[in-house]
DNA sequence: GTAGCCTTGAAA
DNA sequence: TTTCAAGGCTAC
């Protein structure tokens, strides 16, 4: 089909008949109808219907239902083009560092040459599963009322009571399939502006990065029965009549869900480019901050205010927890549901999570990696995409990469907090010391304590961190002796 | 809030 | 340098 420049601009705005002004978000539009789209997208405006969502959109009706003339901008595809995009994304991601900035780690990342725990090791290295001796004993402190929920649903039917009258299902019989149709886990319905990228009339390419990273989710229904299988073990290996305590449960399940989470990572693309040592840095920097977000995540999926919705399937009385367990732990658990609550409203999908997941994977501030430059490329890779993805698949909410992103500060803190009250635990000798959560914990401080060591060596030899690293390693050598044994 | 005109900046 | 789409500005 051959067109001049001036037979396109005779034709009318698809949207409300006027005379084209040139191509504006997609399509050749009116410069009124630019205009109104733009200000509904930047200004992330929520309209509705006094009349039954079928207004007639023309020339001088167009001002009367913003309403129905956002629905029939959508509805004739105007969207935002790569070049708004990328402009989008530029604003988005200058206006998020700066947000992040004072956010700087409240734990010191990790770095150079330091020993490693043997389990660690051996969840990563490529020759079997490790024999890890996982022994639950921790102390009572719950006393909560666990009551089965059953396997986890096929297919999700809830009726989240923060959002009335939005019903959410899954689309496909398996959530966990990890197929991009199926990815979102979700379709919602809502008489106002869609509100998932399955209701909006644009239907956007999702980005080929966002679609990996989502294939790399586990499957959570096997994670569930391998979780269930062990706890069954473990209970038949005590005898019928020495019943774990329920806290003793939830330790064993943070536990094992901990492996769970290492097993993810190791196959996950770009993780397993990285070497051994590489990835054990990142897994200790992050490892608190994966569990909390497979808890939170869950939460969102579960979408009840009442109850926690734990790994094996078991819902757990909120009030009881809270009531049951010291100031520390109810802090804890409140500060979790909190944010849970806060995804919710967002209405995270399964795709924004897997990104949120490797970015707080891939954490730019853990230094001193041999493979530093991919960490830090596949930080701003996954940036991107999850930018590009929210703002092609949710137009109507522009500042949802911010929304997002600013969660994971809440994760770290939310995280740091979980990671003292364990480590209290640990000290007052409520936990024991042969499971990975406490092998994790000692691996980070055994960093710290390493980090604070080389900044003063670095200090009194004048040099950079960079330059003075093959002596760093050596002095890593020589103090690894004393770091563990302060461990 | 709308809409027409102007400026900006990326891409060719 | 030119083109063109996005965003800014401002009278209405």
């Amino acid at each position: 089909m051959e067109f001049t420049t001036e037979e396109d601009l005779e034709e009318l705005c698809p949207v409300c008949g006027d005379k084209v002004s040139g191509y504006h978000y997609g399509l050749l539009t009116c410069e009124s109808c630019k205009g109104f789209f733009k200000r509904t997208v930047q200004n992330n405006k929520s309209y509705t219907c006094n009349q039954n969502q079928d207004c007639g959109i023309d020339k001088t009706q167009r001002k009367r239902c913003p309403y129905c003339r956002f629905q029939k901008c959508l509805s004739v595809g105007m969207r935002l083009e790569d070049r708004a995009l990328k402009q989008q994304k530029r604003a988005l991601i200058r206006a998020s560092a700066f947000k992040l900035e004072p956010n700087t780690p409240l734990m010191h990342s990790n770095q150079a040459e330091y020993p490693f725990p043997s389990s660690m090791t051996g969840l990563l290295t490529p020759l079997g599963p490790p024999d890890y001796d996982c022994t639950p004993a921790c102390p009572p402190s719950l006393g909560v009322t666990l009551h089965s929920y059953g396997s986890f649903p096929a297919q999700y039917q809830y009726t989240t009571p923060t959002m009335p009258g939005r019903s959410i299902k899954a689309e496909h019989p398996d959530p966990y399939s990890g197929s991009p149709d199926s990815s979102l886990g979700y379709s919602y319905t809502e008489g106002c502006i869609p509100a998932s990228p399955q209701t909006s009339p644009l239907n956007p390419a999702v980005p080929s990065l966002v679609l990996e990273l989502l294939s790399c989710e586990p499957d959570e229904e096997q994670v569930r029965a391998k979780i269930c299988t062990y706890l069954q073990q473990e209970q038949s290996g005590r005898g019928k009549l020495d019943k774990p305590r329920p806290s003793n449960l939830l330790c064993v399940m943070a536990d094992q869900t901990l492996f769970s989470i290492v097993e993810w990572a190791r196959s996950c693309i770009f993780f397993k480019e990285l070497k051994v040592e590489d990835q054990m840095q990142l897994l200790h920097n992050c490892w608190s901050e994966l569990l909390l977000l497979d808890h939170v995540f869950r939460q969102v999926h579960h979408g009840r205010d009442n109850t926690l919705l734990l790994i094996t399937g078991q819902e757990v009385d909120l009030a009881g927890v809270i009531s049951d367990s010291g100031l520390n732990l109810s802090s804890l658990v409140q500060r979790g549901k909190e944010l849970a609550r806060r995804l919710q409203m967002l209405q995270i999908d399964r795709r924004e999570m897997a990104c949120l997941k490797f970015l707080v994977l891939f954490n730019p501030n853990v230094k001193l990696l041999e493979n530093q430059a991919l960490v830090e490329s596949v930080q701003e890779q996954v940036n991107s995409a999850l930018l590009e993805y929210t703002l092609s698949s949710y137009p109507q909410h522009v500042d949802r990469f911010s929304q997002l992103v600013l969660r994971l500060p809440e994760v770290r803190a939310l995280s740091a907090q979980a990671e003292e009250y364990l480590s209290s635990k640990h000290l007052s000798g409520d936990v024991p010391c042969n499971n990975l959560l406490i092998e994790m914990l000692h691996a980070k401080r055994a960093t710290t304590i390493f980090l604070d060591f080389i900044t003063i060596v670095s200090d009194v030899i004048g040099a950079s961190c960079v330059a003075s690293r093959h002596v760093l390693s050596l002095v890593a050598m020589e103090t690894e002796f004393i770091i563990m044994s302060l461990c």
